[in-house]
DNA sequence: ACCTGAACACCGTTCAAGT
DNA sequence: ACCTGAACACCGTTCAAGT
């Protein structure tokens, strides 16, 4: 209520409706077609009203991928909440970061470039520890559910791996899977989609397999699991993916 | 001997001239360093003639990813002669692989960026054409592999997958738990890249003991094979890898 | 204290002018 | 026919001048 209050107020409203443009930017225009020009055309603030609240380009870039990255935490929130045994609440686990690929493929590619040693070190401080404090939330919840699953002996884990190994084998079958199959796909290529969806369930099949993850997928059918969790956890999403076709 | 032979020779030993500049101008100054400014500045060309090489920026960076693409296939093509059994021989090439994107992170990095739409699309036809035919070159000897083991009973693969699956689950794999943990590994940072071997290699052998792939990574030692593959076939480019440390 | 936008250095690309 | 480099539109960033 105090001026300084309000102040950070409104700070923080401007600083959502920059990453908002940003975004549409983006969305219309592919990532190359965000510029700090254009940013600053399509609202009603100057150049160094924006380098105030970013200060460079990569600044900006880190804080998209910062918001992405809130967003599919809010996904894994709701994939914990499924009921079922530990490679079910996994597999809504992987269902939900590939529904996240195909909804927001601009924020999914943008961890990558966020990685990159290019932009990772001209972004601000602030950023920087917003990003790492958000990729522990995101990892937190895997690595707990791998530990349930060791702990319960449902995860047979015949090389010894840690949990923190076995987690990073499932994150990065599927970061592959999806970041190679989903290069051009960006609209009307609904095979290409289905692919990915099948592919990415095949190839953590494997390696979930191959972990001796009870119950394997020889004795066991997922579909209906799918299914559920399709409708149970991720039917708003799946709506919007339809509409966006449209 | 004709007049026209020699300038069409000539012109060819321009390009490899370009691209050895603008080589030199990324692994001096990364991805982002690369501009058509510095690149017609570092070479006794004029903007013109280079952009007679090539159409723009875009068409540079897919001949730039053509030429890493063909250093791998000379590497894939060792691997093959690799004696020993499929799942063996895999490895092989699985090694080569991490060893191409350890030794050329820049190769690496640009097949992503080269399939992005914003550069494929606007890349030469010339390009693009050599690219698609680099890209079935590179992933026949991997397929021909497969099915060997699939014919020879080799690979249970209990899900019935085809060979073009099976390449597929192996190759995200490899290109996930490569791109995730290389990131910032440039320099130095000698415990990342050893973890990135290790890592590379827990998480193929839990696809390959997914697919009952024999003799599965519990009933086999491979670390001997590993020894053999790094002696035999990859000693140079460990040399290489090793000299560059210094 | 906060905001503005002109100005700067650099980028990718083109094309009239030279040889 | 082939090559040159000035010129153009656009980019990211800064900072003196305003309020």
């Amino acid at each position: 209520m105090s001026p300084r209050q309000i102040d950070t107020q409104t700070r923080q409203d401007r600083e959502q409706e920059l990453l908002d443009a940003a975004m549409k930017l983006i969305s219309d225009q592919g990532v190359e077609g965000l510029t700090m020009d254009k940013l600053v055309g399509s609202v009603p603030y100057s150049k160094g009203t924006v380098y105030g609240h970013f200060s460079g380009k990569e600044d900006l870039l880190l804080g998209l991928c910062n918001r992405g990255m809130a967003l599919l935490i809010s996904m894994f929130k709701r994939a914990e909440l499924f009921e079922g045994a530990t490679r079910e609440r996994l597999l809504a686990w992987l269902f939900g970061y590939q529904l996240y690929a195909r909804l927001y493929p601009m924020f999914f590619m943008l961890v990558i470039t966020a990685k990159s040693p290019g932009v990772a070190e001209k972004a601000s401080e602030r950023q920087r520890e917003k990003h790492i404090q958000l990729q522990a939330a995101l990892s937190g919840g895997l690595l707990g559910l791998i530990q349930q699953a060791l702990e319960s002996g449902e995860c047979g884990n015949p090389l010894n791996m840690t949990a923190e190994q076995i987690a990073f084998a499932n994150w990065s079958a599927s970061f592959g899977s999806i970041s190679l199959l989903s290069k051009g796909a960006d609209k009307c290529n609904i095979r290409a989609e289905l692919m990915l969806e099948e592919s990415l369930l095949m190839n953590v099949s494997l390696v979930l397999d191959g972990l001796n993850w009870s119950p394997l997928s020889s004795e066991f059918d997922y579909n209906p699991v799918l299914e559920r969790i399709r409708r149970e956890i991720f039917a708003d999403e799946i709506e919007a993916l339809r509409a966006e076709k449209n």
